[in-house]
Parts: C-alpha cells; structure tokens; sequence
DNA sequence: TTAAACTTTCAGAAATTTCTGAAAGTTCAT
DNA sequence: ATGAACTTTCAGAAATTTCTGAAAGTTTAA
C-alpha cells in the first residue's frame, strides 16, 4: 500500500504530534492513516504504507485498542483482521481526553490526597501543603468539569462552544440577578 | 539542600507526570520543588536537593523560562539567582494550556489548512480531506473556546465549572426560550 | 493432524532523549 | 585589568524509548 503525497503530510504531522497526545510517532501515523482510510486497513497495508515493520504494526494495534480508538472488522474469505478508526472525530477527541485523565490526571489527584492526609511537621511542610491542597482542588474541578461537558453530545457541546464569549455574559448576567451573592477571591 | 520525605513523594511524581506535559524529568521536579518552597531557590539549592548536576539545572531553567512559569529574583550581598514559581496555581495552569496550545494544536492547524488548500485528486483523497476539515473544524472551535475560557479570571472560571450540570440545563433553557433556532448536527 | 495463513512476542539493535561535568563565558567588586 | 563567584554550553556518556525481524503462538480448513 502506497500513501498519496497529499495525505503523507498529514500522516507524518500526526505521527509527530501523535507522541505528544501520549503515544509514539508510528502510533500516531497508524491512527491517521487509518482516520483518513475509508476502507479498512489489514496489518500489512499499515506496515507498507508507513515502512514499518509488521511486528511494531502489531504492538501499534494494540496500544490503539487499549485507548479504544480503533476497530476490526473482517470480509469473507480473508483470514485477516482489519481495522478501521472508531466513531467520529468528536468520539475520538473524547476517548483521548478520557484516557489521558485516566492515566495523567488521576494519579496526581491519589497522590495528592495521600499527601494531605499526612501532618505537617514543620512551617514549610504547612506551606507545601497548602500548594498541594491548591493543586489538588484544581485539578478536582477541571476532572468533575471535564465529565461533566463529556456527558453533553456533540451538538451540545459544539453550541455550548460557540457560544463564546456568551458564557462570560451569562455569568454576569447571573451577577445582575443575584447580585448578594458573595465571590470569594482565590487569587 | 534536602527535601523533606513527605514532600518528595510529591516531586518525583510531579517528575514523572511531567514528562506527560510537554517537559522532562527533572524539568517537572525541579518545577515542583519550586512550587512547594516559600522560599526561592538557587540553582545549586535546586541541584543538590534533587541530586543532578548543575548543568542540568542551568538547562531546566532555561525551559522553565521559556514556559514563563519562574521568576528570577536576588538576595542583597548575594549574587547567585533565585528562581520562584510564578503566580497563582490557576495562573500555572493558565501558562500550561497556553503553551501546549501553542506548540501542539497551532502547527496541526496551519498544516490542515494548508492541506484543505489542495484539491483532491481521486475519491479516497475526497474521503480523506473531509476527516481533514472535521479534525480541523474540532480543533479550531476547542481552540477558540480556550481562549475564550482564558479571558475569563480564575474566579469566574470557578464558577463556571462549579455551574457543573448547570450547563446543560442553560442550554435547554436556551431552547425553550428560542425554540426556532436551526441546529446543524455535524455528527 | 497437518499445514497454511495469519498474529504476537521479545531479545537485541537503533534511535532518541536526557544527563553530566569540564571548559568557556559573564558579571561584579576591587 | 584581575579574579572570584557565578551561569551557560556542549561533547560525549548514560538512560530510555522505539523498532526490527525471526521465532513462537493461534486459528481455520481440510
């Protein structure tokens, strides 16, 4: 299998960028290629059309099943597997945000709870502390957000986007309406 | 300098974390031990409390300045520099975004635009350039929608987050109250 | 049960990233 | 101008990650 010129760019940009989103650059270039494929792609398609070996294919699937990215299908008479990318680009963008919470986010947020439930021994310790708690409920807040806007479809999400700077005038409008409410500065 | 036990569990895990968000090893430690220290900290502090050479640390710096998230300060008599983290946590967090934003999603915008420019040359080309435009519309309305977000101060953006399922809700009032409104599904 | 058609595994090779430490560079006080 | 006190640089060493390809494993058909 032989890549169009006009998709190589492609395929190698997210190979490049792919490492920085959690896995390695012939992980990434598998993935766009198998995005930008209409017809599902057999090992060896994906091991000729990047010029990789078909063992690094193999291992290559699997990490994409483990973040769920991909599918295999079959067609009859073919003993081989093929896959294809899962869902849509929005489906996409969400198992990438919810694995990389998983794996990035979440053991952060252990370890700092684990932290805090230690007594300071000292005036520094109480310092770091504090930072840890500060961290700590931040990343907390964005998790529960994140889920939160992850339960919303598509559409929703996309015209909760769009409404931009709408979401700071719905703030201040709430202001208006309930202006004895109390806002307690963390800054 | 050393570091207290219970502390270093936190900074080697800040370590290894890290390396997920865009910096190395001891990039992320030495950022760590920074936040949780009242006190600024010189080069040769940063070294020995993490046991790693004083190069290293010079390079460390260097990044972390680069990521805008040290400040450089001096104490009178002494001429070696002191670094401190810079600012609030939700200011880190802020920096953090906007860097990866910066280096990760800009370049894959600018190559899907430039790609989107070429006209298909066959069907599967056609195939690919539609994932293309999806990739690249998804990208530029979370991008923009970052922004968006990261004018807003951190108490605000608290309690945006805090509005949690509240969202949804106001999306649905949105609904009732114009109800005429056509929505694309883009799905 | 055999063999063909596949997939997976994994030891070692290759590539990449990170780190060290000595040397070079800079700044400041005298 | 000198030298002490510091920082930066960078070549090569060390560590880590990724990749290859041969061998082992699995599945299916007959």
């Amino acid at each position: 299998m032989n890549i169009s010129t006009q998709n190589q760019s492609f395929v190698y940009h997210f190979g490049e960028m792919g490492s920085r989103w959690g896995f390695n650059r012939t992980v990434g270039q598998m993935y766009a290629l198998l995005v930008i494929s209409e017809e599902p792609l057999n090992a060896n398609d994906l091991a000729s059309g990047l010029s990789i070996s078909r063992g690094n294919v193999s291992m290559g699937i699997k990490e994409l099943q483990s973040w769920q990215l991909i599918q295999v299908s079959h067609i009859p008479g073919d003993r081989k597997e093929y896959y294809s990318a899962i869902g849509s680009i929005w489906d996409m963008a969400n198992t990438v945000f919810k694995e990389r919470r998983k794996r990035e986010i979440d053991p952060t947020l252990s370890l700092l709870r684990a932290s805090l439930l230690d007594k300071p021994t000292d005036a520094s310790d109480e310092y770091a502390q504090g930072k840890m708690q500060e961290i700590h409920d931040l990343l907390e807040m964005v998790t529960e957000w994140a889920a939160e806007l992850q339960r919303l479809n598509p559409e929703q999400l996309s015209r909760l986007m769009k409404l931009g700077a709408g979401v700071s005038k719905m703030l201040s409008v709430k202001d208006q309406l309930f202006p004895n409410k109390k806002n307690s500065d963390s800054n």
